[in-house]
DNA sequence: GCCGCTGTGTCATCAATTTGTCAAATGGCT
DNA sequence: AGCCATTTGACAAATTGATGACACAGCGGC
C-alpha cells in the first residue's frame, strides 16, 4: 500500500509515535509541526490522507480542515483527526468542517491503522457491481459467482479477478504487464510469465464448458477475451 | 440529485450539521423538531427519504417509523435512523419496525451520505418488518424469533443481527469489513477475525438442523448467505 | 456486595487453498 | 531445423479460514 499519509501534530514525542505506526504499517509519512508548515508541504505534494490534530499552537486543526475543504485541489483528501478525549464538542464540530473520522487520545496503533483503513477504503469507488455477461459465459460481482452456460464454476480468488477483468475489457488484447497492473495491483512484483499460469488456470476452469475458446491467446503481445475466434494465419 | 430528505432532530446543533452535510451533497432538506411536527409536514408533501432520530422528545422515533410503515402512501419511503452509539436495543427496534438503514452518533458525514446514497440505490427489496424467510430458516424481527424447519433456535445478539443482516441481503458476498460497518456499526472498533469467530458461532447454532450450509465462505472476499450451495473449486 | 452466567472480542494453532516460479514440453514461424 | 513464445505439470511457500481456549465486562440473583 504506497499511500502518504501528512501527520501534523505539533508535539515531538506524538509525531514520532504516529510516524513510526504509520510507517511500519507501509505508509509513507510526511510530518508537519504546525499549520504553517502543513500548508507549504501541501503546496508541494497533495497526500492520500491527512491525520490532525485538532489542538494546535498558532493555526487551529480546524482550520486547517476548514482550509483544506475550502480549496478545490485538496477538498477530495481524507481527514481523520486527533481529539482529546471526550471532548464532545470536537468532535461535532471536527465533523462539521469536513473531518471523515476521529480518533481520540490516547489512541491504540493497531485502531490508528484500522481507521486509516477503513476510510481510504470508503472512499475508493465502487468497482461495477453489475452482471457482465458474454458468449454464455456470466459473472457478478456482487455474489462472486460465475456461470458458463448457467453452469457454475468455482474459480480462485486471482482467477476471478482476472475474468472480471478481461470481461469488462473484452475485444481488446492486454499484455502481461497491463494484466499485472490492473489485475494483480499497481506495483507489485511478479513474474509476467506468472500471468501465464493464470491464464491456464482460468482456460482449465472453463474447459468443462468449452468457454475456454473465449481466452485468446496474441503471440508477441498478450491475451484477448473475444467471442469472434479471430483469424487464423493466412486466412482473410 | 433532486432528492427531498426529511430530516427529524431535536437537538439544533446536530440538526445544523446534517442540513448541512446533506445541502452540500446535493440533497433538498426539509427540518422537523419533533413528531408531530414531522407528520405535519409528511402531510403536505412526501420526501424521498427519512433521517430519523430515534430518541425524540414526545412522540420517539420508534413511533414515527411505525406510523410511516402503516400507512399507504408512506410505506415505500426509505427510513435510515440515527441511533446512540452501541445502543443494541436501538437497533434491533429499527429493524423490528423497517428502518433501511442507520447510522450511529457520532457519525461522519462521508458514510452518512455513503449509507442514503446506498438506500437511495437499492430502495425497491427490503420487506418491512415481515418475517424473513429462507431455505427453511425463518427469523421474525417482530418477535425476535429464529426457527429452522420450526425447531426454535437461541442466538446471542450480534448472531441474532448478523443472520438478519444476511438473510435481508442474501445471495451478495459481503466482505469482513462490510459486516462491521452494517452488523456492528460505524464507529465501533474490532478486529475483522472477529467477523470469522461470529459466523462460526453463528454456523454451529444451525448445524444442529443442517441450516449452516446457507452460510457460505466465499475465500478473499467474504461471506454470502444463500441456498444454492455453489459449485466446488475447479468444477464446470 | 459477591458470584456465577452469558455474550464478546482476541489469540494461537491447525488445516486447506492459493499462488508465484521453475523447468521441461509443445507448437508456431521462418 | 532452429528459435522463441506459450503451455503445462509440479512444488514449496504464503495466505486465509476454521476452531478451541481464554479473559473480561455486564447483569441479575441471592
Amino acid at each position: 500500500m504506497s499511500t502518504t499519509i501528512l501527520v501534523v501534530e505539533d508535539e515531538p514525542a506524538i509525531q514520532q509515535l504516529l510516524s513510526a505506526t504509520l510507517t511500519r504499517a507501509g505508509h509513507d509519512v510526511i510530518r508537519a509541526d504546525d499549520g504553517e508548515h502543513a500548508m507549504r508541504l501541501l503546496n508541494e505534494a497533495l497526500p492520500d490522507l491527512v491525520l490532525l490534530d485538532w489542538m494546535l499552537p498558532g493555526r487551529s486543526g480546524i482550520d486547517i480542515a476548514r482550509r483544506l475543504r475550502t480549496e478545490e485541489r485538496t477538498r477530495a483528501i481524507p481527514i481523520i483527526m486527533l481529539t482529546a478525549r471526550g471532548d464532545e464538542q470536537d468532535k461535532v464540530s471536527g465533523l462539521e468542517v469536513g473531518a471523515d473520522d476521529y480518533v481520540t487520545k490516547p489512541f491504540s496503533p493497531r485502531e490508528l491503522i484500522a481507521r486509516i483503513k477503513a476510510v481510504l477504503r470508503r472512499r475508493a469507488p465502487h468497482a461495477t457491481d453489475d452482471p457482465v455477461e458474454l458468449g454464455g459465459l456470466r459473472l457478478d460481482p456482487a455474489t462472486h459467482r460465475v456461470t458458463a452456460d448457467d453452469q457454475p464454476l468455482g474459480l480462485g480468488p486471482t482467477e476471478f479477478r482476472l475474468l472480471c477483468f478481461l470481461m469488462h475489457n473484452p475485444e481488446r488484447v492486454h499484455s502481461r504487464a497491463q494484466l499485472l497492473d490492473r489485475v494483480w495491483g499497481d506495483h507489485v512484483f511478479v513474474e509476467e510469465r506468472t500471468v501465464d499460469v493464470h491464464i491456464r488456470r482460468l482456460r482449465s476452469a472453463l474447459e468443462a464448458s468449452g468457454h475456454d475458446r473465449l481466452i485468446q491467446t496474441v503471440r508477441g503481445a498478450g491475451y484477448r477475451l473475444s467471442v469472434d475466434p479471430g483469424p487464423q494465419r493466412g486466412v482473410g
